[in-house]
DNA sequence: ATAGACTAGTCTATAGTACAGACTAGTCAG
DNA sequence: CTGACTAGTCTGTACTATAGACTAGTCTAT
């Protein structure tokens, strides 16, 4: 019992992080979306949304594919099979200790 | 369902800050702790402990009894009622987004 | 008495961090 | 040519956790 309050002191900060939580948690209900969905869907500004997707996809937590909307760049997100486990792994810590 | 992850994004960062949710998840289950406990159960240095619980104590969410045990200091901490309040707050914000 | 362990805490220094907002670069519509 | 759209970089600010050294007092043992 105090042992699942233990390991809160070893979450995964890169995801326990709230915005980066919002972000891993959409994605694992969708599949794939783009940067535009993310951004409205989150609130967060524009600037900041990148930062936090580009830490993921260093993580490996999230699949970044650029690509183009006409001659807009498009810009698609996808969780990986490893930001899954993580995601799902961190659930379990959580529900544990609360 | 994406209303309940937006929520993420104004959690209460004095719980969710992993070693604070540590000690009011213990204290949640315990009704009364001293230092001495919190020190082991969490595993966070004297002096980091210190701070976390004076911000706590600072936030209203947990109450501080300084007293002592024979001649040596003792310290005595509770959640108080608002504490118990924003943690429940916080299980549910967490439980609806994941 | 002197050294060492115990109580809890303060303080300092380090290192990391999120975030807003300004800016870039390209495309398009009027 | 102006303004809106795509996504992103970059800068500056401000906050933050954390370890570890240190304080102050009490106790035990040598």
């Amino acid at each position: 019992m105090s042992a699942d309050i233990q390991k809160l002191g070893e979450v995964d900060r890169m995801i326990h992080e709230p915005a980066r939580l919002m972000v891993v948690a959409l994605l694992s209900a969708v599949k794939e979306a783009d940067f535009q969905y993310l951004h409205r869907s989150t609130g967060l500004s524009k600037g900041n949304l990148s930062v936090h997707l580009s830490k993921l996809e260093e993580a490996g937590y999230v699949a970044i594919k650029k690509t183009f909307r006409g001659k807009y760049p498009l810009t698609i997100c996808r969780l990986t099979e490893r930001g899954r486990e993580v995601l799902e792994n961190y659930r379990k810590v959580i529900r544990a200790a609360l």
